[in-house]
DNA sequence: CTGGTACTTAACCATTTGGTTAAATAAGCC
DNA sequence: GGCTTATTTAACCAAATGGTTAAGTACCAG
């Protein structure tokens, strides 16, 4: 029996995510930062036809990244916050697990650093399985 | 003429941002910081074969954020800061826009809350572009 | 060595993604 | 209306993604 493919629509986080997931669209983005950009200004810098960068910002805006507005024969991006905001929120939970992490790496180097080097004590044999 | 489609394997950064774009993966990662856990462990909330999992592993596993190790029959899975930390700098870069801008946003309605509801005042007209 | 548990690999399939070119739409200008 | 500029849509294609089932591998235990 053959399961169904139900082809669920992601939520905002995964499709801000995804969004992010392109060097192209990061860099769309970064030149946004800058204040509103039409569609063949921030197509220029790029390698890549029209269409592929009109591609792009629709995948941009249906994560809420960017808004389009209308201003004669162009389409004026703007940045929006609120996808960003919610993206830094979601990573800043682990914010104390990362922070601990590269603090112990941190200490450890500094330990290695002030051993000299070439030591290798044979008591460290086998203690892999801590 | 047709151009060459060069298959690029993405950079780092790309490859963190594809892998927090799934909501089973970024459940894995949450069970992750709970500390070390099996594939099976890791599976058994999600209604989804273990290869399915195994494979969601591996892109994890591709991008840096877990790293695997061996423990008899078992492959502890043990989240990593570094990717982490890297999505997190790049995204600390806008910061200063969101703030700002949900700022102005915060402002605007409470402008709007001092007023009375249902006033129209025609001076406002066409003040949008400040 | 046999069997069980943990996990991965292979082969397959449908959908999505990221690009292309060509054609269509929208708005300003003469 | 008719030309030009800006942008999107359509149709196509290759590759990547996310799932499946079935078979393979790795290790421990008796």
């Amino acid at each position: 029996m053959v399961k169904y493919q139900t082809p669920m629509s992601p939520d905002r986080l995964s499709r801000t995510f995804a969004a992010l997931a392109d060097p192209t669209r990061r860099a769309i983005l970064a030149r946004l930062s800058g204040g509103e950009r039409s569609v063949t200004e921030l197509a220029a810098p790029h390698d890549m036809s029209l269409p592929a960068i009109s591609k792009h910002l629709r995948v941009l805006e249906r994560s809420g990244l960017i808004a389009r507005g209308r201003n004669a024969q162009w389409r004026p991006c703007q940045l929006q916050a609120t996808p960003l905001k919610d993206a830094v929120d979601w990573l800043e939970q682990y914010r104390r697990f990362w922070e601990e992490s590269l603090d112990r790496l941190g200490r450890y180097l500094e330990e290695l650093q002030a051993k000299p080097a070439g030591r290798k004590p044979a008591t460290e044999k086998g203690r892999r399985g801590r």
